[in-house]
This record gives structure tokens, C-alpha cells and sequence, in this order.
DNA sequence: TTGAAAGCGCTAACAC
DNA sequence: GTGTTAGCGCTTTCAA
């Protein structure tokens, strides 16, 4: 209330040329407090008086100031950051996982920060990105989340172990792991059967299983799915990893060995669309010819041309959970043990069903 | 090759339990000299006898000491670091770009850390991750490079005064902004129109314009490569935001006008499959009834069913090059003044010609 | 060439 | 309630 304080002098915000930012120690003396004060106030202290906080706030406010976070994180160990590690950046399906994650995590107040984790090394070869990492451990994040496969995931044992991780949508859980929050590919991939056999298809190739634990989960489900429905030596496997290249290897070996099946399951969209391409320039006609099925649902798959039969994993579902099992371990303060380990949360997916698979 | 030292005791790397990480006072312990003598050792001093160098570098090694980035940057204020900024995670497009530049930059020695600008709030809107900002802020990089069009890019004003900045594949810059290193969209639409009257097209509409300077900018490329060519009345603009929707729209007009050109010039891929897709709904044949182009080349237009005849803008290189405009002004040492700037760099793109603009 | 000491911006006991 | 005093891990004068 005391108005008519004489400090127009300095600008309320901006001050035009880079004037180093204040800092806390500038709001205790435009307060007449003392730091401790000022820090007490920023950190949601009980016992301050309102007319000091006010006074705190009301400096804080003028002189445009905001917590140094890396200070923070440097003298407390522990703070308030949850860092998002996303696999790669190639991946928009990931984009709908982190924004699921974030925004669960901003409603209960905790603060994020997203960082990928991978990188190209020249050579197009995707590798961990160790700079990257080495910025996380040193920010002492109080939880993490990582979003898909991470290459060398063992690397980060030492960070996994000193902060409560998630794992979303990837199989790299190791001992420390809090929780997996995953699609549930057994039954996603049964959807997928199911559906085919109710087309009519008897003889079915997954294609797929290369390349990360992800595609073998894929693979298993699919093995066992078929063993379930009882298609026997109808369904049959052909290993492909996750790119291009491999489904069109794959499909290349079916061609040559003149047995195209009635159905191709393959481990994701772009294995799809790469198995549509190379099934139409044998002169396979998709579906009429070979129906084929996608996973992740991404946005190829709704395109006209591409009308791809695809599993929806509920992607901002899966964000959200991972959210939530690291909020119920890594309470801002309280020593939360023993923390839970090694929880495996299954999301169960939908099947869109389009033009791909369908006469 | 002091052999033989009595250090067996200490386990040379991980210690199993989440020990905490040794810090600069335990090297200078274990190396038996000052914490100042470890930190000019780490920071390339000249002035260290070999001796003490090597002693301080083996103690080191033995307790796995790699210095604590933030309190490096807490301490000295600048530091090697520099921040790629990218803008969203949904297109990847842009991890050509973040890739191309952190390769560029690690060849040059400098450590590089990669974070997203931007989050989906709940309601599916895109707005800057003041998050983010603010600990890339507090990180004090020494560099930033910007990735793609920003919301909210003038948010980041604070940072850009007070760091190099090179804005990559977008026109944010603001008078801060050392370099922006783009795409030649008077080229790139130059050779769309180019090849699209070759094809024998005279009457064609460019869709798109509308949200964000990038848009616009193909926009006025488009009006002015059509006026160049003396398209005069052939040439128009339907205006449209770079989504689908907006694009779907931009066709329903045309159709309903009776008026569907020979040829549509679109701001982006994305854009150009909408395009695709709402032509051969209302019945016009792509690229019989009408030839359709993209921009970006993206992974989309490479796949046969869609063949999108698309500008490539060289991403990569576009990568290298901000990179490259960072490391002249951005020197790990060296008071560099006066920084250079406004300069804009443009990269001539070259057109892939594919099915969609051929008959 | 090396070490002591101060300080980056902040938090956290501990006193007053 | 509020201020004092130590640090967090590191860099950086400034002496020695």
C-alpha cells in the first residue's frame, strides 16, 4: 500500500540494453529485507508476514526478477524440474506423448524442460547425445521421463539411479525404473488379427521384429496372436527393422518366393507404407491383392491416397500416465520411500480400421 | 607411468550405489594439489607443469571427475555451451537442420544442447515453453540457434540481446539476430512456376500465405515469379494457414467457384496433400485435372502414392551454414566485437520433380 | 607455476 | 518472523 515510492527511476521491465538480470540479493535491498527473506518468500515460506511478502513481491515485480534456476538447482541438489528426454526428433509421434506429459506435469505446478537425446553423428547413424545428457545429470532434475527408444539407455544408468525415471512408450526400463508406460502390444496386435481374419485372410507375414525391443514385442504378440486364433502355419514371420529399406527387403523376399499372403502386419505406419510401395510395384494391389495393416496411427496413415488400417496406442494417454506414475513418486518435497520399481503400465489401444485392409 | 600406485581402493568408475558424482575438491585431494591447480588443467592452461598435469588428469580418471556444467556456467558466466532451439517437435524437418548444426559444431569442439521451444497447451494450441526458456536463459549459453518459426519469438528478446543468435529455416529475427539462414523462397517458387509452365500450365493458384512470415514470404515469391513470367491474370492467390484444414478449405472455394486452375503451388507438403486429397474428393484428377506441388520435400512426397512434385531446400545445409554464422561471431574466448548483423543468408533449393505435376 | 580467497545466485540450517 | 552464515561446484583475480 505505501505508495509513492520514489522509483520510477528505473524501468519497470525491459531496460532496453542487456543489463545483467537482477538477482535475488537485488530484491532483498530494494525490499530492505535480506535474501534469505526474499528466498523464503519465492519458495512458498509459511511464516513470513504479509507485509513483507508484499514488500518482497512488489520489489521483485519492479525490478522484473525471476529465479536463476541453475543457481537453484546448484545449491538445493534436489528442485522442483521434471526433464523430458525425447528419443529423437524425427518422430512426431513422440511430439503428442511429450505434450501429454508436459501438461499433466504443469497442472500439478511442476516445472519441465524437454530435451532430445539423440543425434545423428555424421554418418546418419543415431547415437545418444552425451552433451545433452551431461546438461540433465548436472541440472539434478527431481524426475525424468523418457520418451521412446533411447539408444545406449544403459549409459544412463547413472542417471537413472540418482532420479525417479518413466519410461514412455519403449521397453528400456532397467532396474531402477519406476514405471513403463507402454502400449499394449499383445493387444493391439490382436486387434490387427482379429480384424484380418474377420476379412477373410488366412495366411498373414508380420513383418517387422528387427531392430529395438519395441519391434520384437511386436513380433511376440503377433506369434502368439496367430497361435491363439489358430492359424497355424498360416501366419508366418518375416524380419524386417523399423525403416524403409527393411519392409521393402522383406516384401522382396515374399515376391521372389512367389508366396504373397492374404495379409501383411507390419511393426508401424512407415513399414506399412514402405510394404504398400514395394506390394504395387510388384503389381500387388493393395488391399485387393495383399491387405496390410500399420501401428501408431500417425498422420500417414489418414491420408486419402494412403487410407492405411492402423493401432491407435492413445499416445496422449501414454504421456499422461508416465506423468502421473512419476508425480506419485517424485513429490516436490517429502523423502518419498521405498519408490515402487519396475511397474509395467499397459494402455490398451483402438484399431482404426481404413481402406488398406479392407475390400 | 608411475606404476604401481596404491589406489586399488577406490573402484576406478561406477561405485554401485548412487555415490555422489566427485567434484573438483576431491581431484584436487586425491591429486594432492590446489582446486585451482584441477580447474586450469581442465581449462587448457598453459602454465601447468606435466608433472601436476598428468597427477591432476589421472586422479580424474581414477574417480570418473567430468566437471559440473551448471556450475560452470553459474560461476564463470559464459560458457562453451551453445543451444539449438527448435522450434517444435512435430516436423522433421527441422531434425535435418538441428543434426546438420550439431555436427557442424561438435567438429568445431563446441558442446551443443538441443531443446524444444514450443508445447501444445491443453486446448492443442502451440506456444512458447517459457519453461524451457527459462533454463536455456539461466544456462547462459555462449550461442543459440533457432530452428524453425517460434511463437511468441519476441518473448525471447532478453536472450537474443544477450546471446549470439542465428535464426534457422524462419524470419524471426529480430534487430539482435546475428544471421538468418533460410531457404531462397523466390528461388524455390521460381522453379515451381518455372516447371509448372513448362508443363503447359497457364493458369495456377498458390495456396497458402497466411500463418506466418515463412507463408508469407512463398507468397510474395509466388506473386512476383508469376508477374516475372507475365502470368498476369492466371496467377492468383487463395489464401490459406499452413494446416490442412486450411488448405481442404482453400480447394472447397476453388471448386465451388467452378474455377479449378490448371496448376496449385502450395506453401508446404503437408498443404499439398490436403490439396491433393480435397481435389480428388470433389472428383478432379491429380495431376491429370490438375498438377499440384509441395514445398520441403519432405519423407511425404517420396512416397509413390503420393509423389509429390516438391522444392528441396537443402536442410542440411541449411543446418551447416547456421552453424557455421554462430561459429564466426560466437568464439569460445575472444571479446568478438562488434557482432555482425542482419545478415541473411539464403540457400538455393533445387526442385524434385515427381508425379504429381507431370502427365 | 601454484594456492588462497572471493564470488556466481541461490538455499538451508541456525541463531536472534 | 527475520537475518546470519555456510555452503552447492566451479572460475578467477591476486599473491606468493
Amino acid at each position: 500500500m505505501t505508495e509513492g515510492h520514489e522509483a520510477d527511476a528505473k524501468a519497470p521491465v525491459a531496460a532496453g540494453a542487456p543489463a545483467k538480470a537482477p538477482t535475488i540479493r537485488d530484491v532483498a535491498r530494494e525490499a530492505g529485507v535480506s535474501k534469505s527473506l526474499v528466498s523464503l518468500v519465492f519458495n512458498g515460506g509459511e511464516n513470513v508476514s504479509e507485509e513483507r511478502r508484499q514488500r518482497v513481491l512488489h520489489a521483485a515485480a519492479r525490478l522484473g526478477y525471476r529465479p536463476n534456476l541453475v543457481a537453484q538447482s546448484l545449491s538445493s541438489g534436489r528442485r522442483d524440474l521434471i526433464a523430458i528426454l525425447v528419443s529423437n526428433l524425427h518422430n512426431p509421434l513422440f511430439a503428442d506423448i511429450v505434450a501429454a506429459a508436459k501438461s499433466r506435469l504443469s497442472e500439478a505446478g511442476r516445472r519441465t524442460m524437454i530435451i532430445s537425446a539423440q543425434v545423428d553423428d555424421g554418418s546418419g547413424e543415431r547415437v545418444l547425445d552425451r552433451d545433452n545428457i551431461a546438461v540433465l545429470r548436472d541440472l539434478r532434475p527431481s524426475g525424468l521421463i523418457t520418451v521412446g527408444t533411447i539408444p545406449d539407455f544403459e549409459e544412463l544408468a547413472e542417471l537413472t539411479a540418482a532420479v525417479p525415471t518413466v519410461v514412455a512408450s519403449a521397453i528400456d526400463a532397467t532396474s531402477d525404473t519406476v514405471a513403463t508406460v507402454r502400449v499394449d502390444d499383445d493387444a493391439g496386435i490382436g486387434l490387427v488379427v482379429d480384424h484380418l481374419i474377420g476379412q477373410g485372410a488366412r495366411s498373414i507375414v508380420f513383418i517387422g521384429g528387427d531392430g529395438g525391443t519395441v519391434s520384437a514385442s511386436r513380433e511376440r504378440a503377433f506369434i502368439s496372436s496367430a497361435a491363439r486364433r489358430g492359424l497355424g502355419a498360416g501366419a508366418r514371420v518375416e524380419r524386417a527393422d523399423f525403416t524403409q529399406a527393411g519392409a521393402r527387403l522383406a516384401v522382396g523376399r515374399l515376391i521372389a518366393a512367389g508366396s504373397v499372403p492374404d495379409a501383411i502386419v507390419t511393426v508401424n505406419d512407415l513399414s506399412a507404407v514402405a510394404v504398400i510401395s514395394a506390394l504395387e510395384a510388384a503389381g500387388v494391389a493393395v488391399p485387393a491383392g495383399c491387405r496390410v495393416t500399420g501401428y501408431d496411427d500417425t498422420t500417414l496413415s489418414a491420408i486419402p491416397r494412403i487410407s492405411l488400417t492402423s493401432v491407435d496406442p492413445d499416445n496422449r494417454r501414454i504421456g499422461r500416465e508416465a506423468a502421473e506414475a512419476l508425480l506419485a513418486v517424485a513429490a516436490p518435497e517429502a523423502g518419498v520411500d521405498p519408490i515402487p520399481r519396475g511397474r509395467e503400465v499397459l494402455i490398451p489401444p483402438t484399431l482404426v480400421v481404413r481402406g488398406s485392409s479392407t475390400v
